[in-house]
Formats: structure tokens, C-alpha cells, sequence
DNA sequence: TAAGATGCATGATTTTTGTCATGTTTTGAA
DNA sequence: TTCAAAACATGACAAAAATCATGCATCTTA
């Protein structure tokens, strides 16, 4: 269904100016660009499994994708939303485990590997680099905590709130300026907020009654973001 | 109350073999121990806060230390445990944004300040270093996530449980081996679950009621861990 | 040592959230 | 196109957890 363009090169690539390895030096873009593997996962496919071994770093050149652990009662628990230039795989490579999480296209996204050895050699050979995968896990690492608190502290209608403003800023609207651009089921969406579906779709139908969404199957308009902020009560 | 060693070297530091810097090479180690700066801290002190700018990171001697969030109606949400060995600091730093937790002494606690620039300076020239650093936010982060996945997922009890456990994993016990070696107050116990404190309490009780803790005050003694492991209703 | 503050404990109650049941709608594959 | 499966929706109920109130114990410090 949807179309890509052929194999790109890294040095044109769309990504080339958004992914960590736009500070990578000239040379080792061109030996990734050598090295790398693209490849087209359709919607609902896996581009790797928890518990599986990493055998390089997936880099989204466009499309979607989620990320999730599976949590000890096998319930789903999504960990993260990925975008065009984002980097995925690097945590398990880094601390030499298995993957945590599984990584599931959430449309037809076209993605570049580039393999563990060279990643690793890149890291080594080039500083600048190795600062800005420390800056990333650093920021994740943040985004993480905060998550951790909001989790612990806040009440579901408060985070259903701020997940729908956190996939508006990950994957921003349709050309109408009000359509978050991105198809979940409700499921996905419990599992990203922490809850139980059911939850999630009675307060969904809570805020489409106070008028702050407007639902049409799984396609979610947000009318007024400024009281789904006030009901997030969020700090900043 | 509590007595510290004189100031130590680096190189004779009884955490020299435990923490990230172990694997620094001689000649930076050499030269973090001129530059760094030992400090005691009293039961209750703050090492830094939430809010203000990193100069520096911290290495913990001897002593043990918690790093806490406020949540946004400024409820504690204690994030990490950290002892000897353990290094702190280093996520502002890194990711270069002003501190997102504020790092309070549980007891009287020895540690030593590493200035910015030098720690900087030496995981630019020291390639192990910086590996070692990102697999330390590596692991870091895969806590984050899997604390996450239960906050979201388990009920009080078993967060309660898993608690209980990771403290005893994190601080270990006193000489009679059941006691845990930390005091903690039954608000930061909750805070650490993520919970309320009277929720909290009333658990405790049960699981004293069960054979499975004893309490006097502060002092926790683990009776029967392989019960409180069951009720955690952990994977591993 | 007395008194105020803080922490611990417990009961009663309310609120929040999850679960179960059921019906409807949508979707996807034969 | 049709049918089964999946997703969505909603009500009723149960369970979990928070909150409020109160009393006791312990710690601090004047």
C-alpha cells in the first residue's frame, strides 16, 4: 500500500539531519551507508523480539513503530513510540543482554540495520558520537522517570490525557491540523496509559462528552488541546 | 556519629574495583584523584537538587543515598537507591539540563566530587570509559522500563513485596541476616512503591501477620523471603 | 522532663479502577 | 459478499486503593 522510495544512500537520506547519526563523521556515514541493510516491515510485522539477541542497530528512515515489554502476566506494556530518524536496539547491544522489548511496525515503515560490529567500531573510533548516544540514553532515561511518576502518582484520566498529547507530539496530526495521525486500538492505547482497556474507552467517551476529542473508530480528533493539557495537570 | 576513614586516594579507595571508574585507565585515574573533592555528608543532607545546574558528578565512598522526583502536586517518588560505589550526577550532566531528581543522604555518607570538566575531559580521551558509561545508562534505563511495566501492571502488595526485596538486594542485611541495614521511614517506603503511606503500613502489617516480615519501628527483618519472592510474583 | 511534632497504626468510608457480562459495530479473510 | 473474529461500547458489580479521622507511640527540643 504505501510507497517507498527506492534504497536511499545515508548521505541523502530523509533522516540524515534528525537521527543521532547526523553527528557522526563524514567517514563512517559512508561506511554505514556501505554496510547498511534496508528493509520495508509491514504494519503489524516485528522487527525484533524480546528476549532475542541483538545483532545490530535499527535506524526508521519513515513510518512507525512501537516498542513493548511484555510485563509478567504477559500483558502488554508499550515503552515507547518511534518515528522517522529514531534509533531502536542500542539499550540491549549497550549492556550486552538480550532485547527487553519487542519492536512492532505500526504502519508500513522502512527501516536501515546497520550491523552491531560497525556500530560498536563507530562508537569507538568516533567521540562525538559516543556523547550523543550517551546524551539520547540520558534523555530516555529521563522521559522514563517522569513516566515512572506520572505512573505512580497520577490517576488514569489524568494520564489518559497526557498520552494523547504525548502521541500528538511523537506523531503530530493530519493535514487538517486535528487528527492525530496515527491509527491505535483502544488496547494499544490502555497499554500505553497503564490500564485496563475498558477504562480507557469509557474515558475516551468521557472526553469526546466534554468536547476536548472527537472519535471516529480508532481515528481520534483533538479539539481543544488546552483543557486536555489542564486535564493532564501537568507541571510544565 | 558514624567515623570515616581520612580522606583516601582514588587508588586505594575502597570502591576503586566496584565502581564505573574502575575502568578508567591509571593515568585519568590518577588524575581524577588530584581533582576530586571528598565530602561527608549528615543523615538528611542534600547533595544536589532537583532544579539546579550539574557541575560535576558524585562517587559514593561509604554511605547510602536516595534520589527522588517531585510529581507535579509535589509528592516524593523516590527513584533509585544508591551505596558505595555507586556514581550520581552523571544524567544532567550528560544530557545537559539542570538536575530532574534531588539526591538526600539516608545515613551519614562519604563522597567524592568529580568536577564537570574533567569527568568530561576523560570519557572524551578514555573510549572505555565512555562505554562503560553507556552501558551503566544502559542498565539504568532497563530498570526504569521494567519498574515501569509494574508500576502499571501489579497491584500494591506485590510492588510492596518487590520492594522489600530490592532494598534487601540494594543495602543487603545487617549481621544477624535478617535485618535489613537501611531505615526507612514507612513514607519512603511508599514512596519507593508508589503508594500511600497508610496502604503501605496496613501491608506491612499483613505481611507481618504472615510470618513473612518482622517489624520493630524503622527495623525490617526478612523471615521468610521465599514467600515474599511468591507474593512479588516475579518472572525471575 | 514536658510538650509539641512527627511517625505509626487502625477503622470507617468513599473513590477509583478492574472485572465480568453482554450487545453492537467494524474489520478482514474466504 | 458473507461470515467469523476482533474491536468497541456500556452496564453492573467487585475489588483495590485512597482518604479521612482518630488514637497511640516515639522522637526532639525547649
Amino acid at each position: 500500500m504505501t510507497h517507498f522510495h527506492d534504497p536511499t544512500t545515508c548521505q541523502s537520506c530523509a533522516q540524515r539531519f534528525t537521527s543521532v547519526f547526523c553527528k557522526a563523521k563524514q567517514e563512517f556515514i559512508a561506511e554505514i551507508n556501505e554496510q547498511k541493510i534496508c528493509n520495508i516491515y509491514k504494519k503489524g510485522q516485528t522487527l525484533f523480539n524480546e528476549g532475542s539477541y541483538p545483532f545490530g542497530v535499527y535506524c526508521i528512515n519513515d513510518g512507525k513503530v512501537k516498542l513493548s515489554h511484555l510485563g509478567d502476566d504477559g500483558k502488554e506494556q508499550i515503552i515507547r513510540l518511534l518515528r522517522g530518524g529514531d534509533v531502536l536496539g542500542y539499550r540491549a547491544l549497550l549492556s550486552g543482554e538480550r532485547y527487553s522489548a519487542s519492536a512492532i511496525a505500526l504502519e508500513d515503515t522502512q527501516v536501515c540495520f546497520i550491523p552491531k560490529e560497525l556500530f560498536i567500531s563507530v562508537l569507538k573510533s568516533d567521540t562525538g558520537l559516543a556523547f550523543e548516544m550517551m546524551k539520547l540514553l540520558s534523555d530516555e532515561l529521563h522521559k522514563a522517570e517522569v513516566k515512572l511518576t506520572h505512573l505512580a502518582q497520577k490517576p488514569i484520566r489524568e494520564r489518559l490525557a497526557e498520552t494523547l498529547l504525548f502521541i500528538k507530539e511523537t506523531y503530530g496530526f493530519e493535514a487538517d491540523g486535528v487528527t492525530l495521525s496515527v491509527r491505535l486500538s483502544r488496547e494499544e492505547i490502555a497499554n500505553l496509559v497503564g490500564t485496563a482497556t475498558e477504562s480507557t474507552i469509557r474515558l475516551l467517551s468521557e472526553f469526546k462528552k466534554d468536547g476536548m476529542v472527537e472519535l471516529d473508530g480508532k481515528k481520534i480528533k483533538i479539539l481543544r488541546q488546552k483543557e486536555l493539557i489542564k486535564t493532564a495537570n501537568l507541571q510544565d
